[in-house]
DNA sequence: AGAGTGTCTTGACTTGCATCAAAAGAGCAA
DNA sequence: TTGCTCTTTTGATGCAAGTCAAGACACTCT
């Protein structure tokens, strides 16, 4: 069965590791002293190539940090809305409700991405963000970054983006949803954590999940049960070795192959 | 069969609509100064409380209008993106399409909504949006309405929230599609539908669909024949009426539960 | 009016996923 | 360790929606 037992210390993703790929991210954040200057997610919540004396000032708009308990919301559908939040650390899920009970997780967001978006329209929240593990955020108060945003254009310019970028995202949910069976759902959601992950330094053939059956299922719009069912069939066929929540891709272009029937890429 | 048929006319919604309610939108335009000073769409469209002085510089940013036949695309995935769109007139749909050939429709817009929003990441738009019958749009240039912006406050503000709308309207189709059945995925697209008319000032409770089964069954994550069978289980249940794209909704209260099984509302 | 095309409805059959149920495994506290 | 809970796997069965196919209907163009 392989190493992956073997993997299972405090962060086996960075054990795992197999390339000389310098990580973005630190996951011990002690002795890092807490400014934009020196995160080294800049590069993922910011825009490129502001000045230090813009970098000052964005340094002041974000507020503070807060640490969320693994478990614990962040925010809460209905929750006033004052703030985005960038991940330092942790992992998120975020999930709306509809009036008789039912919930969908909308979204799992990692170091460097934003969320609270939603909460604009109305100045109200209407979804929950939920720590999947012990996590940092910063908090940027919303006012501020408009207030900036008047004064760096490319902060303006770079807060559209990433409003965009999140609206592309969900019309991919949205054909995936609509119009894929389960392992190709399946299969689509694993290659879209790995690569992720990768964008961060991680391995690009091994991860952990931080979510339960339950949660993928619901992102997917599957029940638990066919989750893990697909996960078996995957083990089956060769293409992924899972363990828990330890999962290693063997065949990576089995898997874009099972999202892209016809054509390989 | 009722006077369903009766409505064929060139718009039936509007001899269709019952109430004392001004209608915002006025559809023969000729003899109407296009300017968005004096536009009726412009409370749907910009932020409310501009000055005269601000009114004008907006003006100056809507650059020109656009006609669009039916059946013709005003952009298309790949396209360089420039302008974000308001709707004058007319009916849209966006869709997404897979490399390998799926493709799910992501939205319906009508006038006074704004299109193009997925452009803004990458540069390039990402979806094709379809006039589903004679069009009309205002084309806006991203770059002045960034520069705008910058001067007008509330400009800013509304530009931030109609993105942010955008995302939350996504999430309500991520949960429909997640986790609704056939009947429930239909009550919910007719009730947002008429919702959305009747703001513009048409009726309630009668519509004229302008997109075909099959795009509303790929905008449901459902195939032609299940929306027609649909249809045909709530006009047997004396839920609407429907005659061809024609629809009337008998008991709205019905349709809400179906989408809401325990709770009324 | 008639032919042609695109759209919609309906029926018969199939299937992929949900549901229900049971048991195994992992994690944690006493 | 034992007992408890939460998560995951797997099997048996049912059903909602998909597929395939035929025909009806509506609209357009000659």
């Amino acid at each position: 069965m392989s190493n992956l037992a073997a993997n299972s210390g405090a962060n086996p993703q960075r054990h795992a590791m197999p390339h000389p790929v310098t990580p973005i991210v630190a996951l011990d954040s002690r002795a890092i002293k807490v400014a934009c200057a020196n995160c080294n997610l800049r590069e993922l919540c910011m825009p490129l190539g502001l000045s230090p004396a813009e970098l000052e000032r964005v340094d002041d708009m974000v507020a503070t940090r807060r640490k969320i308990k693994r478990g614990s919301a962040l925010f809460r559908n209905g929750d006033r809305f004052t703030s985005l939040y960038t991940i330092r650390t942790g992992f998120f899920k975020t999930c709306v409700a509809s009036e008789d009970g039912r919930d969908q997780v909308t979204g799992f967001q990692m170091a460097g991405e934003v969320i609270g978006l939603d909460g604009i329209v109305h100045e109200r929240h209407t979804c929950d963000a939920v720590a999947l593990e012990d996590a940092e955020v910063c908090v940027m108060p919303f006012d501020r970054i408009e207030e900036l945003s008047l004064q760096i254009h490319s902060l303006q310019r770079h807060v559209h983006k990433i409003m965009s970028r999140e609206i592309v995202r969900e019309h991919g949910v949205m054909l995936l949803l609509g119009s894929m069976r389960a392992d190709e759902r399946l299969a689509a959601f694993l290659l879209n954590l790995v690569q992720r992950l990768h964008a961060r330094g991680f391995s690009q053939t091994e991860l952990v999940l931080r979510m339960t059956r339950e949660e993928i299922g619901s992102y997917l719009g599957l029940k638990l049960e066919t989750v893990s069912r697909t996960f078996s069939r995957f083990v089956q066929d060769g293409v992924v070795e899972v363990k828990q929540r330890h999962v290693r891709i063997l065949d990576p272009t089995a898997l874009k192959l099972i999202v892209n029937p016809q054509v390989c890429s």
